[in-house]
DNA sequence: TGCTTAAGTACTGTTTTGGAACTTAGTAGA
DNA sequence: TCTACTAAGTTCCAAAACAGTACTTAAGCA
């Protein structure tokens, strides 16, 4: 089955990852509760690809779980903030947040 | 950054992420949640190629998230059952089944 | 004019995924 | 005995996604 057709799977759980269940959306998602909202933040943040992140975000804005906001008009830029949708994400992230904080301690302090 | 570094990141949600974040493993989480326990029944249920489903339930085994149970001697054959640590992962499973639930409502009655 | 910042795009090569066929080990039936 | 069947994977190849780096655009600044 492609990735694609999960959209309208009868199971909410699967309509749900058509969103959220690639390797960096919630990461982005995590970033925003964390109160980024620049591109060059989250790619910094995340450390993923630009492209990957340019791609996301524009997904994420379809799917009205962010929004974008302009911040400044001379050149086009916008801040990208959550949504009430995407607000209600935050018990998701924080069940998430706690299961990794309780059975995956960090085995080293410092990235390899 | 690649994939596989982000089970060490400070951040609880990604260290999450590293094990569940990818487009199936949640998928067969939720069949698990749902009372399905063999290779065909993951399979049928998600959808997914079967090949993918053996890697993904040999990380879940890995992670000490489903643990493998003989369930016949004679040809060697397995339920895959999840353990305590999985189990803790229902609130997070339910918090996203509410989300779908809520904002993304099918479109399609029928799969296409 | 040239340097910097923010937000992307483009290009290229490597990984991962999707789809289908094949394997293995045992069981059941003709 | 030969054949089909079941469960659980594996293998192969082509297609898609991804990582890394360089490039672009549009403005501000020295």
């Amino acid at each position: 089955m492609k990735w694609s057709e999960l959209s309208d799977n009868w199971c909410p759980v699967a309509r749900t990852l058509s969103i959220l269940g690639d390797r960096w959306t919630l990461l982005i998602l995590r970033d925003c509760f964390l109160g980024l909202s620049r591109f060059e933040q989250f790619a910094e943040s995340s450390g993923m690809t630009r492209h990957i992140l340019a791609d996301r975000l524009k997904r994420l804005v379809e799917a009205g779980v962010l929004a974008k906001q302009a911040y400044s008009d001379a050149p086009k830029r916008y801040d990208y903030v959550l949504t009430e949708k995407g607000q209600e994400l935050a018990p998701a992230m924080m069940t998430l947040r706690d299961w990794g904080k309780k059975h995956l301690p960090v085995r080293r302090a410092t990235a390899n």
